[in-house]
DNA sequence: TTGGAATGTCAACAAGGCTGACGTATTGTC
DNA sequence: GACAATACGTCAGCCTTGTTGACATTCCAA
């Protein structure tokens, strides 16, 4: 299991010690709880949770899609999903509408109310990553990016994928 | 709030449209959810969860760890790590040991069970993160570690500089 | 037209966060 | 030596957000 590594830490070749990958995963750990910081705060204030930031984020992203779609996004039961969307409807920040074509699925869209905590929420959380790629240089951002892609399921990275056009 | 980009994307300069940055929020995302999926799979057997695993991975970082110290890298209450806590001891994963210098703390090693747990984990956590590397290439490996050490929280990034040596 | 599949809702439960209060052992200070 | 502060454990109860089970509605195909 354990490596030995043959020379030092390679720079060219990619040669992994045990302590990079370790040290790779902490830097997920940290990094995500820095990610989460800001949208928790200003959620807070409004009693909602990470759940709802998720669902108001993908709406907004893709406005009309139905609840079986945002389910398979978001990776959750539809039960699961249910919670929080009843809440959001019932707060009048989304607007759900039965299908005219297929009158069992509901398409959601965000209210004007809930274009606005959607972008203040994006706004928090876009500052921080703006500020880590000014610190990290042009360069160190492409590299996040695609070790990021790269480590995706490939049914996410098909989801991923299909959310807009490529930054 | 919205940017309106003078001339494009731009790549020598640090200019980023909203898309690319909710791009980035997104790749976030995404990627956590596979982070985590390969060691979720190992702790569903077992009957443990994701805090579990964060105990486990910290007290092999630093062996000998007391309570409070892990508490203040995990970022919980000592009400909610005490639950996992315990649940590790009687299982025999965990040696919970009274401090000799001072007898109040608890010294928190792993048994031989609880290091093949961790290495279990540890293991599927590498694996995919070294496929992804792989994908990604040497230089994609640095952006991606200083983009995500640019995220944290000064307090997260000196507790993870204090993590044993740099990769 | 009827039975099965798909979509979404309601109810109840579990994990794992949280706060508050309290007990105990130990340390350090006045 | 008395006493406050520290480190840890625990009980009780709450909240969010995941889960499964049961069920109503709607569509579609046999």
């Amino acid at each position: 299991m354990s490596q030995t590594p043959s020379k030092a830490s390679g720079e060219s070749l990619l040669f992994l010690t045990d302590e990079q990958l370790r040290k790779g995963i902490e830097a997920m750990f940290f990094a995500y709880r820095g990610f989460t910081a800001d949208p928790d705060r200003i959620l807070e204030e409004r009693g909602y949770g990470r759940a709802h930031h998720r669902a108001v984020h993908f709406i907004r992203r893709s406005p009309g899609t139905t609840v079986n779609n945002l389910l398979s996004i978001l990776g959750v039961t539809k039960q699961s999903l249910n919670r929080v969307l009843r809440a959001l409807i019932e707060d009048g920040l989304v607007l759900s509408e039965v299908g005219t074509r297929d009158r069992r699925e509901r398409h959601l869209t965000l209210t004007a109310e809930g274009a606005a905590l959607d972008r203040a929420l994006s706004d928090a959380q876009s500052h921080r990553m703006r500020m880590a790629y000014k610190a990290a240089g042009p360069e160190a951002v492409a590299g996040f990016r695609s070790v990021l892609e790269a480590m995706m399921d490939d049914t996410m990275r098909a989801q991923y994928d299909a959310l807009k056009d490529r930054g």
